[in-house]
RNA sequence: GGCCCCUUGGUCAAGAGGUCAAGACAUCACCCUUUCACGGUGAAAUCGUGGGUUCGAUUCCCGCAGGGGUCACCA
């Protein structure tokens, strides 16, 4: 049975890769009828967070990662937060220094810190030579110490990586790591193997930083004489070239997209192609589809560049599929941000502008037009707009046919589009003009917008009659003058 | 710096010795259209570099360059 986890450490927010790492592992889960699992590794209690967890779990919920087991839901492996779990690495590490393949370490950061001055890239295995009686001794004395773990000095280590193949690492390049730190809780080199074996991890995908450092871990399953899992390694996502998305540039965070009014599963669907392609020209998948066809030969050797313009594009394609009453609803808090004062009505509103927005916070943009004409300024707006190099209009065109204009909205039926449209085209047939002249000058008048999301028709449907009749007279006012 | 990894248009990418080197986003043009958007058609745009191997290299090998990762009592 395969099993998968995600093993955030709980830092307050949900990493845009970190999403897809633990995308991958769920996608790869439930292809092959296996299991999903989230841990928390909080063993830096210096790093603690509050509230951390709860916004890994909300944020896996809303993207539809629905883990099999892990906290809150439980599971047979538990518990799944690290910091709970010490005793079990204890036990473990006690073992290892048993069969010296780990050892007590006593040297201060003042020493560690000294032989890094002078050059030294790893630490001098000095301990190591301590005699077991002068390590209880020290101890006694309560003396504080690490648990080290003890790699050999030559010889090499090649493991296989299901997407960059054979990788082969020298012993000489690798550290006696820490294992057991001074206060007694595990690194996530210890803890991340320990808890992989006991949940039963058979395959652990995670990011490219823990390439290198692998042949430590394997090290570890062989010393405790436990099989080692099939690793999938993943390049990391790009902000650009040379830079990691990250937290720090505001371009990281799951939430941060949600936010800018992007769909949880549009977020899902465009990460899923950023470093994996399912062989065919199909971009938009649902989760089942995604499931379906997820494999790892699909995953990219490079790492790929985060493309917000194409997030967008997969969003609208997203929002334009949604029922009319969710997109409505979506859009409500940008309403109550940006609209406040509008006083139209707001579902004929959503209408219009579903088809509209790539993204829910477009509507800030696309709302402008509502927000400007009121602002009492003498002029509504700039009368330029009238002219129009197509239709050849102009505020002069505007002023002849403005009295009509306010005529026909005055009697208009304003649910009927159609008729209001007929009323404009009859008005275009009486003055010799162009139906398009008519029409943009009216949408003009009305708007004082160069784009709005609909036309004149639905402008007055959306402002209702009272309105749309007033902004009208006003502009006459003006274009008399 | 040592070690490990990566390198196809602006971006995501297919391609695995012989292709006019797919497709998508973005860009531009045209069409549709009362604006914007949608939709349609089309255009421009790519194999980092130098050597090999081969009848033939984007595809295989080596070097170089560029980029990333890693060398913590962080994960």
């Amino acid at each position: 049975m395969v099993r998968t986890r995600f093993a955030p450490s709980p830092t307050g927010y949900l990493h845009i890769g970190g999403l897809r790492t633990a995308l991958y592992a769920y996608l790869f889960a439930k292809k092959h009828g296996g299991k999903f699992i989230l841990r928390i590794e909080d063993t830096d209690q210096n790093r603690e967070v509050a509230g951390a967890v709860d916004v890994i779990i909300q944020a896996l919920d809303k993207a539809g990662l629905h883990y099999d087991e892990g906290p809150g839901v439980g599971g047979d492996c538990g518990p799944y937060i690290q910091s709970q779990r010490k005793d079990i690495y204890l036990k473990y590490a006690r073992q290892l220094l048993e069969s010296g393949d780990a050892y007590c370490c006593f040297c201060t950061k003042e020493r560690l810190e000294d032989m890094h001055k002078s050059g030294a890239t790893k630490y001098d295995k000095r301990c190591l030579a301590l005699s077991a009686q002068e390590v209880q001794d020290r101890i006694a004395r309560g003396e504080p110490y690490v648990i080290r773990q003890n790699i050999p000095s030559v010889g090499s280590s090649t493991y296989h990586d299901e997407v960059f193949g054979d990788i082969t690492v020298d012993y000489k390049d690798l550290e006696d790591n820490i294992l057991i730190k001074s206060d007694g809780m595990p690194t996530y080199n210890f803890a991340n193997v320990i808890d992989d074996h006991l949940m039963g991890i058979t395959h652990c995908i995670r990011g490219v930083e823990y390439l290198m450092s692998t042949p430590k871990y394997n090290l570890l399953y062989d010393a405790l004489g436990w099989e080692r899992p099939v690793y999938v390694h993943l390049q990391p996502i790009m902000r650009d070239a040379t830079h990691k998305l990250s937290k720090r540039d505001g371009d990281a965070g799951f939430e941060d997209f949600l936010n800018k009014g992007f769909l949880p599963h549009a977020i899902v669907n465009y990460i899923a192609l950023l470093g994996w392609n399912p062989k065919d020209n199909r971009e938009k998948l649902s989760m089942s589809e995604l499931t379906e066809l997820f494999s790892i030969d699909g995953l990219q050797k490079s790492s790929s560049i985060f493309d917000e313009t194409k997030m967008r594009w997969l969003n609208s394609l997203y929002i334009k599929e949604i029922a009319a009453a969710e997109f409505h609803s979506a859009a409500m808090p940008f309403y109550e941000k940006y609209c406040a004062d509008a006083n139209v009505d707001l579902e004929y509103l959503s209408e219009l502008l579903q088809p509209r927005v790539e993204i829910l916070s477009d509507i800030k943009d696309k709302t402008e037009f509502l927000r400007a004409f009121d602002d009492g300024a003498q002029t509504p707006f700039d009368f330029s707009l009238f002219e129009n190099k197509k239709w050849k209009t102009d505020a002069a065109l505007a002023k002849s046919i403005i009295d009509e204009c306010i005529e026909i909205t005055e009697n208009a039926e304003v649910d009927d589009l159609e008729s209001v449209n007929a009323a404009l085209n009859a008005l275009a047939e009486k003055k010799s003009l162009k139906k398009g002249q008519v029409l943009w000058v009216y949408r003009i008048a009305l708007t004082g917008a160069a784009a709005t999301p609909g036309g004149g028709a639905e402008m007055v449907k959306l402002f209702g009659k009272e309105k749309a009749v007033a902004r009208l007279r006003k502009v006459k006012t003006i274009l008399d003058s």
